[in-house]
DNA sequence: GTGTTTGCAAAGTGTTTGCAATTTA
DNA sequence: TAAATTGCAAACACTTTGCAAACAC
């Protein structure tokens, strides 16, 4: 798998970012592949499954500066854990509470009509659907 | 106003919570008065300004208690922190990131059309929209 | 009296920060 | 070599827990 190496090399120059063996390897954990749904601790563990040896510190950097750039989106949906999303386009989310699995709507498989008009001052930035479900 | 003192009374006989001073304080101050939103810390400063000591602890117990008895609802907008509101009707909400503004939106102002199929073995527990708002 | 509730202080989580050592360009 | 990045360990914010004293019935 020579080709994501130079994919994330790409999308690391792009966002301006370094390219560090940590960047790098992170970078390819998150964005070979499907769309995902990390952690901090998650993807720590992973990068170390995968002799890519980061520290936890690195993790939040790499995770916030990614984020930044535009590369991933937080997703709040659990009091005391942040999750990351790689799939940036609009879309919204199903997530269980008890089980903490996380996965995407597709944008077109729900709508919404009227979006109320927001407090004075402030525009949308955006709008977040939860779809919280449990154990039939 | 005595009134009030009588509603939490109810209020907490109604959810089998036995009637200690804490609680009755912590009830008058959520339901009284309209819709609320609340944090543990921010309703532990409104207590002990109202003459009423409470520990951090005890208000945090009495928030689980109250979302248990369906009281309160707690509402997930920020990665550690908890907020509260004593809305407990379908409804949804706007939230300011960096004032942590979080106000009600009415269920009929917006509209959620199809609801998605949950994953298999699940059932939708309830719809959460949080329309992110940011200064204009 | 008996079981519940409270409050303190300690422990626990997940996250952030300061700073010296390392790495990148 | 100069500037950016890493990683450790300490610090943080918020929340939970253990347990003895206080309280409600």
């Amino acid at each position: 798998m020579m080709r994501p190496y130079r994919q994330a090399l790409d999308i690391l120059r792009d966002a301006g970012l370094r390219p560090t063996r940590q960047r790098l390897g992170l970078a390819r954990l998150l964005f070979d592949g499907g769309d995902r749904h990390v952690t901090a601790e998650h993807l720590h563990a992973e990068a170390v499954g995968a002799n890519l040896p980061v520290s936890l510190a690195t993790i939040y950097n790499t995770l916030h500066q990614f984020t930044q750039a535009g590369l991933l989106r937080e997703v709040v949906v659990d009091p005391g854990r942040s999750y990351f999303d790689t799939n940036i386009s609009a879309h919204h989310h199903f997530f269980h509470e008890s089980t903490g699995d996380l996965r995407d709507i597709p944008a077109d498989a729900m709508e919404v009509a009227r979006v109320p008009v927001p407090p004075t001052g402030t525009v949308v930035e955006r709008v977040d659907i939860i779809v919280r479900v449990k154990n039939a």
